[in-house]
RNA sequence: GCACCCGUAGCUCAAUUGGAUAGAGCGGCAGCCUACGGAGCUGUAGGUUGGGGGUUCGACUCCCUCCGGGUGCACCA
């Protein structure tokens, strides 16, 4: 449609000379009583050519030659709007195009194959994931599932450390509770976790070991506290993260940065580039050089580096690796490291503008209306886990994709359990449901058999609004998936597939689908069929399920 | 104090990335089941887009400023 436009208004402009002047762009307008498509080219040219755009328009259109099948009304209104109408044809007769490859309806290829990399939950293993990991989980994995159906080449990475101080205190913590079990008396460590799952973790190392470890050295000890518990918490985490459909490809562990070296050459590269340099036995980096406010240190006086170092390290290693489109998925309280590692990226030689970072905001618990106080030093937060067991995978993921991801995020836990039209999430999986139903229905009454070929149908018998309506917006489908793909905004895609279910429901109001006009009967089920496609690559993009029957 | 995010209908949020009369859901009010799923549909009320300036043919969107809420700030991650 665009494509067609595009070609016809560039040949009119060609003729008038105006050719490059001015961008061209096509978009659907808000309201429909301005037809299908809508150009402001003329409202563009205007400054440049010096007239009035609503005669310059005029001349447009005058030279304008498109086909009356496919093109019913061009029309000139408001300041200099050129809006086009097309034929009820032109739409109804793609739903064939969609039921030719349902499966791959939607996808696109504007990524092209490009290499493309995108990081989410990396969470390190020294608790469970909460809501707020659950929230980074469901829109990263769904950047991903978009970037894949718009032809970007997608690698889903996880990035955690295991070396740090956290896991010191872990492993601390794991000990005090296993010695405990021995001895009442044995103090926990003041900043120690204080979560029952560290009790838990100390509990299964007991039934393993038995008391074998009392008597151990308090290194050794250590060390088999961390691993254990290092391996049970990521255990818990990829159960928790698959039960959302969640699966990464590479685990990416901080520390192998060291022990390659890598660490040491980014230091080298950036001294070597005069973009780091010792103050009071530290190492900093000028980020002041690469235009912020000041120097940042990225190895302390104590020879240990900042979070900084492995983190530009990191990044590197993503060039290196050879992606060419870089997304970062952060909560809200990473922003800060974020201009720091960017300006590592320039400094080495990459292109910062190849790293996209997708900050999402924080979320709130409601219950009853109020919300769910959590705190995690006091460890009584609720694990995403919990929220699972509580509302389902299918809401959690659809309520933590619903909002964009600037946007604070309330989740109305009665809302997400609720089974009515007022949980958006059954509202959509209804609308599917229903028409596999109807589908049932037909083929039970010999209307049609899905071995049918869709070849033949009289698409042209579609003529209600309501039927119009729908097919318009199921043709709009593979733009949008496009869309939210370049813009990682995946919530745009919930609204979307809402008003596809609300536009399906309204025409099944309107019209009974499986009537005696055998013709027009079958060019119904072949919209409802359309309508299911469309649902369920949608469903499937958002990572929930399109029930046949609920 | 500085940086980033947010402020839109009673509530939760959208708004084609600068387009035409700012839209949905919930809640309120009034309706719709003898045929394919009422987990649905129809109608109605509800707004100075936090305030004020500016840029533009055109601003919820961009710039400045103020107010209010959130987050972050270190040789912690």
């Amino acid at each position: 449609m665009k494509k067609y436009l595009t070609e016809k208004v560039s040949a009119a402009l060609r003729s008038l000379s105006y050719e490059g002047l001015a961008k061209m762009t096509f978009e659907k307008p808000k309201d429909k009583v301005y037809g299908d498509m809508t150009t402001n080219v003329a409202m563009l040219l205007a400054k440049s050519a010096k007239k009035n755009p609503r005669s310059l328009a005029q001349e447009i259109v005058g030279k304008l030659d498109v086909d009356p099948k496919y093109v019913s009304k061009v029309e000139i209104a408001g300041p200099g709007f050129i809006n086009f109408r097309f034929t009820e044809e032109f739409f109804t007769a793609q739903i064939g195009f969609i039921l030719q490859n349902p499966a791959t309806f939607g996808r696109t290829d504007i990524g092209g194959g490009k290499k493309t990399q995108v990081e989410y939950v990396s969470a390190n293993p020294t608790g469970p994931l909460s809501v707020g990991h659950g929230r980074q989980a469901a829109i990263g994995d769904t950047i991903a599932n978009l970037l894949i159906w718009a032809g970007y080449d997608v690698t889903r990475e996880y990035y955690y450390n295991n070396a740090g101080r956290q896991m010191r205190m872990l492993a601390e913590s794991t000990y005090a509770r296993y010695r405990q079990l021995f001895d009442p008396a044995i103090p926990f460590p003041e900043d120690g976790y204080q979560g029952d799952y560290i009790r838990e973790i100390a509990d299964d190392l007991k039934k393993e070991r038995g008391d074998s470890m009392v008597s151990l050295q308090q290194e050794e000890a250590l060390s088999t506290c961390k691993e254990f518990a290092e391996r049970a918490l990521f255990e818990a985490i990829k159960k928790v993260l698959a039960r959302m459909g969640v699966v990464h490809d590479v685990f990416f562990n901080e520390d192998s940065l060291y022990s390659s070296g890598k660490i040491q050459e980014v230091i080298q590269e950036l001294r070597a580039k005069d973009l780091a340099y010792d103050l009071d036995g530290a190492v900093w980096l000028k980020t002041t050089a690469l235009g912020l406010g000041q120097d940042r240190v990225i190895v302390k006086s104590t020879g240990e580096p900042t979070y900084r170092l492995p983190d530009i390290a990191y990044h590197r290693e993503k060039f290196k690796r050879g992606f060419d489109l870089i997304v970062d998925v952060f909560g809200a309280d990473h922003i800060a490291t974020i201009p720091d590692v960017l300006a590592g990226v320039k400094a080495l030689g990459y292109d910062p503008e190849k790293v996209k970072v997708v900050i999402h905001q924080f979320v709130t618990l409601m219950r009853d209306g109020e919300q769910v106080k959590m705190s995690k030093r006091l460890a009584n937060f609720v694990t995403l886990d919990e929220l699972i067991d509580e509302v389902g995978s299918d809401a959690v993921r659809f309520f933590f994709l619903m909002r964009s991801t600037s946007s604070h995020l309330e989740f109305d836990l009665n809302l997400a359990k609720e089974q009515s039209e007022k949980n958006p999430v059954y509202y959509l999986q209804y609308a599917h449901a229903r028409i596999a139903s109807i589908l049932r229905f037909a083929e039970g009454q010999g209307t049609f058999s899905m071995e049918d070929s869709f070849a033949n149908i009289e698409y042209n018998l579609l003529k209600g609004s309501a039927e119009i309506a729908l097919v318009k917006l199921l043709l709009e489908f593979p733009e949008t998936v496009e869309m939210c793909a370049i813009s990682f905004e995946p919530h745009r895609l919930t609204t979307y597939l809402h008003d596809v279910a609300t536009a399906f429901h309204k025409f099944y109001h309107e019209h009974r689908v499986v009537i005696p006009e055998i013709e027009l009967a079958k060019a119904r089920l072949a919209l409802c069929l359309a309508t299911k496609t469309v649902l369920a690559n949608g469903c499937k993009i958002l990572g929930i399920s399109a029930p046949e029957r609920m």
